[in-house]
DNA sequence: TTAATAGTTCACAAATATATGAACTATTGT
DNA sequence: ACAATAGTTCATATATTTGTGAACTATTAA
């Protein structure tokens, strides 16, 4: 496969990242899946909303949608991206400890 | 700190994946840095905008920058980009795979 | 069958991100 | 001092993302 194509589809899928709502429900779902309502009532919000971004995430590929009754269960694809996520977090705890650290040596 | 503050520069420093061009560069630097020359020669595309690219992604604390005569030198602030990068490009490849198989059964 | 619950989908307005070219700055070589 | 190299910055047009409310669908309960 052509280069440029797999770029755009990796960022593609880190797109799914790009979101404060979105990296709240990965946050949320690490331990255990949960379905709709439990989310929107955790994350507040539009129902809406967050149909919409559970449905991208979805799409993507970084969530796995299981209905059961009248509700849908949310969990990760794969343990794969909560590693991700958290290892970008990493970078922001570092990066905010050395603006910190800068500040303080002023 | 606010936990959705949080997650909005958790969510800004994932925005740095979301983009074709970053995620070609954050590949080109894993090995080794490369200043700006060297990434144009293999991106493509203006200086003006991988410039911009280049910005936003040192500002956003995933590249370092350094300056040596007249050429700026470009590197990953850490391994752990280059690690959550790689992950999520795992993802994809997982669910194009999964795709295929689908295809394929058909 | 009617109502309630649990969501999804759609159209559209507003906000953000992206690309481009032109103008600008800084360093080095002549 | 002057030109060349190596980039950055800025203004702006375009494209993409995001949020909202209203309308819609599916399942369950009465």
């Amino acid at each position: 496969m052509d280069k440029k194509k797999i770029f755009e589809l990796h960022a593609d899928v880190c797109k799914a990242l790009g979101h404060p709502l979105r990296i709240e429900v990965i946050d949320l779902l690490q331990e255990k899946e949960l379905c709709f309502t439990d989310i929107l009532e955790v994350t507040g919000g539009t129902k809406s909303n967050l149909s919409q971004h559970l449905s991208v995430m979805t799409k993507k590929g970084i969530l796995k949608m299981r209905r059961e009754g009248q509700c849908n269960y949310y969990s990760l694809s794969s343990l794969k991206v909560a590693q991700a996520c958290r290892l970008m977090r990493e970078v922001l705890i570092d990066n905010l400890t050395k603006h910190k650290e800068l500040l303080e040596k002023m």
